[in-house]
RNA sequence: GUGGUAGUAGCUCAGUUGGUUAGAGCACCGGAUUGUGAUUCCGGGGGUCGCCGGUUCGAGUCCGGUUUAUCACCCCA
């Protein structure tokens, strides 16, 4: 006999799992309603150079892709903005702003799976669209903390990191780097804790030369500001121009009104100011925050930030918008870890149990009644001892046992037993429903 | 794509310096038990010891390759 493999990094979902996996499904929907975002989804088959406009030909490699029947370069999504960032645009004008909009889909990544990270993954996305302003990150961040919170998390459990990509592009550009430069150095920042200092400054001297080691102690010294002071401080102690101070004031003056607004919303434990976020390639422009479990055992839970520019990169017009995925793997490694996943129970109403084969015929008739009637109905396919009957009602998670017994029938009752507390009591076949109806 | 570690029943694992027909617990199925539940007792099914090759009289055990898992690196949208 051939044996068959689930492919690398995919997984099957027993019925144990896939409950697991529909209450994480279940947290996230609630949540985003509640925000007031509406569900939506997008092809899971895309044409290969959407992705590869977005983050360029390099990620081909990271991608499930190949050519169709029909000649087609086509791959499955690796991510769902691209495809968001096209339905947004083809009715940008006709859509009410902000855009508020979340998906929960399936992903795929063909990279070699570890920890937390596997070949396709269920990621939560959750976008809003058409608001320039950091209230729109307020949303947002609030949003990816409530849901967190919803699974029964904790201010003990997990945290969100924020940080800016506008604020290092003001700090940067007042040590005199460009934007060519600038990039290169945030791709340094992003592995800042990661590499060792020999390899760092190898690095910042591509785009530093000599000024290599003294680059390092400036974004040292920056990545070490965790408040609005201090970060107003640190540029205080830099010269730069009037534009740039005036720039610098609307940005301070936009984090004010972000922390702010978290604050009100009764956030402020769970955010800490993290500039060592700059999120890798990226197409990010603003803000960016990433949610860690605070043990520091798990990779990000979820990661977001403003992408002011990707709409219009996408062909549409110029639409500001922020967003955040979470995936369901790392999250359900923690709620595991913690103890937050619950143990699901399938849930009946009643299960039956009969006795020889006239007794079953008549309970049968009863099964379809009380199916038909909407309750949830067990019973043994195969004619089995009244003990045997029993373990299995017990086993199967049934609130009642309904007993058709030839004493029973005789007197036009079925007995009800409360699997739970073992009382019993009869109820009149001829009225089965109404009966029913008064006790469940 | 690169490297470390591992692979014995559905699950968790045992298996002696290489030696008879590869075991246990849990789970599952059946019986004791055709009128009442988690206990108990008895029985049963289930294994290409990941796969291929090598050494050997003999390999679950030693060697090589391969594959899968896992961890780390690369990358992380």
């Amino acid at each position: 006999m051939a044996s068959f493999k689930t492919l690398p990094g995919f997984r099957e979902f027993y019925p144990e799992d896939y409950a697991q996996r529909k209450h994480i499904f279940q947290i996230w929907r609630q949540v985003a309603r509640r925000f007031a975002f509406q569900e939506f989804d997008g092809p899971v088959l895309e044409s290969l150079e959407l992705f590869t406009t977005k983050s360029g030909p390099e990620i081909e490699s990271q991608l499930f892709c190949f050519e169709d029947k029909g000649g087609r370069q086509v791959s499955l999504r690796p991510e769902l903005t691209p495809s968001l960032a096209r339905m947004v645009a083809a009715r940008a004008n006709g859509l009410k702003r902000p855009i508020k909009w979340f998906s929960i889909g399936d992903n795929f990544r063909y990279e070699r799976q570890q920890k937390g990270r596997l070949r396709c993954f269920t990621q939560l996305n959750v976008d809003l669209l058409g608001e320039a302003g950091p209230s729109a990150e307020i949303e947002l961040i609030a949003l990816l903390v409530q849901s967190l919170l919803g699974f029964g998390l904790t201010e003990e459990d997990f945290y969100v990191r924020l940080s800016d990509r506008n604020l290092w592009m003001l700090y940067l550009a007042t040590l005199g780097y460009d934007e060519d430069a600038i990039g290169g150095i945030l791709g340094v920042v992003d592995k800042w804790e990661r590499m060792p200092e020999e390899k760092l400054i190898a690095q910042l001297q591509e785009v530093a030369g000599e000024k290599a080691a003294e680059l390092k102690a400036s974004v040292d010294a920056f990545l070490k500001l965790d408040s609005v002071d201090a970060i107003r401080e640190c540029f205080a102690g830099v010269e730069s121009s009037d534009e740039a101070k005036a720039e610098l004031d609307a940005r301070l003056s936009d984090w004010q009104t972000l922390l702010d607004g978290l604050g009100a919303m009764g956030l402020t434990g769970f955010i800490k100011i993290d500039l060592s976020i700059v999120r890798g390639l990226a197409y990010y422009t603003g803000f960016v925050f990433e949610a860690f479990d605070k043990k520091g055992e798990f990779r990000a839970l979820a990661g977001g930030g403003r992408y002011d520019a990707l709409v219009k990169k996408m062909g549409g017009p110029d639409m500001p918008a922020v967003g955040f995925g979470m995936g369901d793997v790392v999250l359900g490694e923690l709620l595991k870890a913690r103890g937050k996943m619950p143990q699901f129970v399938e849930s009946l109403d009643f299960f039956i149990v009969s006795g020889g084969d006239a007794e079953k015929l008549t309970a049968l008739s009863d099964v379809a009644l009380l199916r038909q009637a909407g309750y949830s109905v067990e019973y043994q396919l195969k004619p089995q001892a009244f003990g045997k009957q029993f373990k299995a009602a017990t086993g199967s998670g049934a609130r009642f046992a309904l007993i058709y017994g030839s004493e029973e029938l005789e007197k036009g009752v079925v007995k009800l037993r409360n699997l739970a507390d073992r009382s019993e009591q009869d109820l009149p076949r001829d009225r089965l429903l109404e009966a029913v109806r008064e006790l469940v």
